[in-house]
This record gives structure tokens, C-alpha cells and sequence, in this order.
DNA sequence: TCGCAGTTGTTGACATGACAGGAAGGTGAT
DNA sequence: ATCACCTTCCTGTCATGTCAACAACTGCGA
């Protein structure tokens, strides 16, 4: 469409389009080997995954279902649909908060726990391979610094 | 899970994670961000947007449906799917091939060649804002060289 | 010409996630 | 204590995409 012949738009340069058609081509491409990778190795969505480690940051594995929602960066909804699959699975326990009755607090089952340890290494492994190892310190840096350039101007979503 | 106790896994370093972590986040937040205004200035999905402007590419805006789908790196399920959701919006149109009865042509209806129309202005904008602008010329650059450098040593899925 | 393996496209069943709506519990002003 | 309002979580419904199975057709060798 950059043939269009409104002169008030600022289509994109070659460098441009090429940058951005560059970003979605990795994304598409290294999202789909990790998640193939995933459910090869272990049986887990990057979904799955990502419940399943951060349940693990804290002791006892356990949180309550809106702090776990907001450290994914998932609407309760998707949490509660979620983690309904997951229990469904026996990786995951829903539990009663006792300071609130509204609460629901979200457990690692000892088969969570067994999975996600035999996942772990699986899967840092496959991160390694196909993204980590293939760039140097430096292109590792700029990335960080490229993604929190444009992060950091977004609309904040947060709270 | 950097904590376990197998000494025979490479964990990540905190650079490392850090730049897995931030590519993360780049990724969820500006394609939702992208997605957002896409739907609200024009009211496509992003998977609409990329097949309306992959018709326009062509003389008479008419594809092969296995080209349409290899082009989009499409499988050719998603793509009978999809195709039929947007003929029933009107915006494409299928026919017959001519020279193979097992062929379907897909083609831009007048109404899909005007919604793109009006779509790529407010898009590429949305792209350019929260994306290119943000970055300079040599971020630009460095990020091409990471996503090639990435996406060249994973197994091609390529024909 | 026949027959059969390979291609092309569609469909149905299912998994995922977004959104809206609602039930249940908490909180604060009066 | 009451009542209005907020928070937390769950559920139904819908859109999207995957996989497997299938139908229709092609093209090639016998």
C-alpha cells in the first residue's frame, strides 16, 4: 500500500519496512520453534510454563489469583480460565484465601512441582539455543535497549 | 527455576534474562498496543490487515489461495478459515481457478480495496508512533541484524 | 486409458484468549 | 446496622487458530 498517493502520510523507508517486516518475521518464527520445542519436551504451553515458574517464585507456591493475574500480565479472566484447565490437568490447586472471601488462592500441586522442574531446564535450553547463543553480549544489550525504548513509550497498561 | 540444583544446566545469565525478559515484553505490549489501534481506527484484526494488503500486491488483485497462504506464512486450514470469515464481511471474494479444478482464487472485493485504503494511512501511523519513530536509524539497523541473525539458524520451516 | 499417489482446499472438533456480565464478598459513610 | 458501591473471581459467548480427516482433482506410469 505505500504506493497510495496521499502525500500527507509518512510511509515507511526501505530501512523501515525493512526493520519492522525483520521484527515480525522473528517474532512469528522464534515464538513458534520455542512453543513447538515446549510442548515436545514437555508437554507444556509457553502458557502453562509461564504459570507454572512463576508459581514457583515464592515460598510455598502459592498466590492469590489477582497478584498471580498481574505478574503474568493476564486479565483474571484468561487466569481463571487458565488455571480451571490446569487444575483439570492436576498441575495446579484452587484453594479458599482466608482473609478474603472473595479471594482464591492458586497452589503448585507436588505434579506441578515435578513438571515444571523437569520443563526448566528443557526449556532454558531451547531459549538458549535458538535466541541466547545466536547473538553476542552487545546485540543482547542493544536489544534490551531497543525493546525498553519502545516499552517505556507505550500507553501504560499497568494498574 | 535458575535455582535448582543441576549443575549440568547452562541457566541464564542476568544479562541474558534480562534481554529474553525485555524482547518479552516488547513483543506482548506493542503488538496488543498495534492490535488496539488497528481495531479501533479502522476495525481490522491484524490477521485482515495482512491479508487485504497481500492482495493488493498483485495486478488485479487476485491470488492463488496455496500462494495467498504461503505469502502470509499461513497454513492453508487458517487460511480457508479466515478467507471465509472476510467473504462473509465482504471483503474478499473466492472463484475458481481456471487452469486447476482443485484451485481457488481469492480476490479483493470493492469494499476490501476500499477498507485497506483507508486502513494503511491510519496503520502505518500507528507504526511509525509507536515503533520507529521510537528508535534511531542505527537501532533500526541492529535490530534487523538480530532478527536475521536469529531467525537464520532456526530450522526452516520453508517449503 | 486406467488407476493411484500426491495436491489443494474445506470442514469439524477442539484449545485458547478476549470481553461482558454476574455472583459473592468487602468497605465506608451515615 | 444499613446501603450503596467497589473488588475479586468465575462463566458464557464469541473470534481465532491448530490438527486431522476428507473430498475433489491432477498428473504420471503401466
Amino acid at each position: 500500500m505505500s504506493d497510495s498517493g496521499d502525500p500527507g502520510v509518512r510511509w515507511l523507508s526501505p530501512d523501515e519496512q525493512r526493520a519492522w517486516q525483520d521484527y515480525r518475521q522473528l517474532k512469528r518464527l522464534l515464538d513458534a520453534q520455542l512453543a513447538r520445542d515446549l510442548v515436545r519436551d514437555t508437554g507444556l504451553s509457553e502458557a502453562d510454563y509461564d504459570a507454572l515458574s512463576t508459581l514457583t517464585e515464592v515460598d510455598g507456591q502459592r498466590w492469590r489469583a489477582s497478584e498471580l493475574a498481574a505478574r503474568l500480565e493476564w486479565s483474571t479472566s484468561r487466569l481463571a480460565h487458565h488455571i480451571g484447565r490446569m487444575e483439570r490437568r492436576g498441575l495446579v490447586a484452587r484453594e479458599n484465601c482466608d482473609t478474603d472471601g472473595r479471594g482464591a488462592m492458586i497452589t503448585l500441586t507436588e505434579e506441578g512441582l515435578q513438571t515444571i522442574r523437569r520443563a526448566a531446564p528443557a526449556h532454558v535450553a531451547s531459549v538458549r539455543h535458538h535466541f541466547v547463543d545466536r547473538l553476542t553480549p552487545e546485540q543482547l544489550e542493544q536489544l534490551s535497549d531497543i525493546a525498553r525504548s519502545v516499552v517505556d513509550h507505550l500507553p501504560t497498561p499497568r494498574t
